[in-house]
RNA sequence: CGGGGCGUAGCGCAGCCUGGUAGCGCGCUUGAAUGGGGUUCAAGAAGUCGUGGGUUCAAAUCCCACCGCCCCGACCA
């Protein structure tokens, strides 16, 4: 193999998908694996695309009028118990503690002391905890709507770790609100879901479906549990966004009430929803190639790199000038709303080691100086939705005009890609015969990269999901919300009749 | 929690079967050549061989116990 015909990344996605993840996320420097169990460390560079993402979601939510307030990361084990569903979701992923100090023992290890008289959990969602608060302040009708936001960290033990998409701490928000009618607090937990989707499609360039998850799929404790649901390049789906309407269920469960105009006494009606840092996983399985990482410019920690050229010692000064002048004038163009985010790479090391580990990271827009381009006052151009060698020399002033254009470009071209690849590998499907064969891969042993999204029609319950979930390997990731009218048709395990479609894939 | 595997330099591994001086690749440090690309050469630093016990003149190697991690199943943002 020639060496220009080499990919950053080994393997490639289609030789081994769930190890070239692993290997985009190190190549990148995003994270690793943290002496504790199921836990990462999270780079720089990769928490700050949380950061990014965390910024504007933030504003999001505030201008829809929430507030962000901050609970314990400590609940009383009492209160999970409050919500008999919610319990049995949550009880057998529970950190717990149960005591507050260390002692040296005889042979002078730390040992756990002081039990705790009634252990805390280490909160893995808290509706618990903030329906309790929520108790407290909500008397009136007038108290109503109460619409709160936190941004923390929380506790699933898992089984089955993987960064970003699974690990037991993981950062994320969770919304929380309360309303006086069904209605507002269904319209809330829609309007949030649509903001989630608005949100991918916009920022992280990854087009989802939003739709309502089926009984079996829903939050514990959930009256409707709400998804947006996207593709990966594996072709499974991955959850990346919840909204749940939470019914009376708990306000019932923390005594959450209120007097409405006549005075009469009700259980306020509540909400909750959450984007996880799972969502940086969901970026890496959309976009990135066997070159690394891809990001959307909007969510990229930096937009542009500056990459000195200087192979003689003459040169250098009058290079690194240059670079920083570049430097200077970039960081002064706005890129809706944010200034562009530079970097000059200054560190000694080889041109092309430096330039690929750039390509690595995903960065939007490399740019080479060399004396050949102080001397034309231009620009060596690479976008990074581009191969990495194909690269075009631009004016100076050109590109500085242009820079804005240029990354709205990438980011319109990351998303159209992706819908794209969405679309090839979305199919309705009518029979059973063919949603098997759909998900069957050709080699057992090792299946290759194969299936999709099925749409098809569904009348069945809990016990067909589960067959599917046998016999295929599937499950039913949502109910699309967008074509409500739908196309009446013959549920595809049951013949029963069905309203509408729903999607089916293997999932994350 | 059931089944399998692995712990040896920062990372990835060989050595173990058949006990006898601690090895390789990458990375790191230094020097040189190269210079619009992931390069090459040379020199060097770095290891209580997971922990504890046993067998032995001698243990990374054989035996026992423990600890940790990874993979495969049931659970999940």
């Amino acid at each position: 193999m020639s060496a220009s015909r080499k990919n950053a990344i080994t393997p490639s996605r289609s030789k081994d998908y769930a190890e070239w993840y692993q290997q985009v996320i190190k190549a990148a420097d995003l994270a690793e694996l943290s002496p504790v169990r199921g836990c990462m460390v999270i780079k720089p560079w990769g928490y700050a695309l949380w950061e990014n993402i965390r910024r504007v979601l933030d504003a999001m939510f505030k201008e829809t009028g929430h507030r962000n307030a901050y609970f314990p990361l400590f609940i009383p084990l009492g209160f999970l118990q409050k919500e008999a569903e919610h319990v049995e979701g949550f009880a057998k992923e529970c950190a717990v503690v149960t005591h507050h100090r260390l002692e040296l023992d005889s042979e002078g290890r730390l040992v756990p002391a002081g039990p705790l008289e009634e252990p805390l959990v280490v909160r893995p969602t808290s509706e618990t905890i903030i329906g309790a608060m929520f108790a407290k302040w909500i008397q009136s009708y007038r108290d109503l709507p109460l619409l709160l936001n936190q941004w923390a960290n929380v506790v699933r033990w898992e089984m089955r770790t993987r960064m970003f998409l699974r690990t037991t701490e993981f950062m994320w928000q969770e919304g929380h609100t309360a309303h006086a009618s069904a209605a507002e607090a269904m319209e809330e937990a829609r309007r949030m879901l649509a903001l989630y989707a608005g949100f991918a499609r916009d920022y992280m360039a990854m087009p989802a479906i939003q739709g309502e998850k089926t009984e079996s799929e829903r939050f514990p404790g959930a009256v409707n549990t709400f998804t947006i649901e996207a593709m990966m390049q594996d072709r499974k789906a991955l959850q990346a966004g919840t909204s749940h309407f939470l019914g009376e269920n708990f306000a019932r469960a923390s005594e959450i009430t209120f007097l409405d105009q006549e005075g009469k006494r009700r259980y306020a009606w509540t909400t909750s929803w959450g984007v996880s840092t799972r969502l940086i996983g969901a970026m890496i399985m959309t976009h990135s190639d066997d070159d690394g990482l891809v990001l959307p410019p909007r969510l990229a920690p930096a937009h542009v790199v500056i990459l000195p050229v200087i192979h003689k010692d003459e040169v250098r000064s009058q290079v690194m000038e240059y670079c920083r002048q570049l430097a200077a004038r970039l960081r002064e163009v706005r890129f809706h709303d944010v200034p562009l985010e530079v970097e000059l790479d200054t560190r000694e090391m080889r041109g092309g080691e430096k330039m690929w580990s750039w390509v690595k990271k995903g960065i939007p827009l490399r740019v080479e100086i060399g004396p050949r381009d102080v001397a034309a006052e231009s620009v060596f151009l690479g976008r990074r939705d581009r191969p990495a060698r194909e690269r075009e020399s631009l004016p100076l002033a050109a590109f500085i005009e242009q820079v804005g254009a240029i990354l709205d470009e990438i980011q319109k071209n990351l998303y159209e890609r992706a819908d794209a690849f969405r679309r090839r590998n979305t199919r309705e499907i009518d029979s059973y015969d063919e949603l098997r064969e759909f998900f069957t891969p050709e080699n057992r042993q090792k299946p290759e990269i194969h299936g999709g999204f099925a749409l098809c029609h569904w009348a069945g319950g809990a016990a067909e999901e589960e067959r599917l979930k046998n016999e295929l390997g599937v499950s039913i990731r949502c109910i699309p919300l967008d074509d409500e009218e739908g196309e009446q048709g013959t549920c595809i395990l049951t013949g029963k009749p069905s309203p509408r479609r729903v999607v089916i894939a293997k999932a994350y």
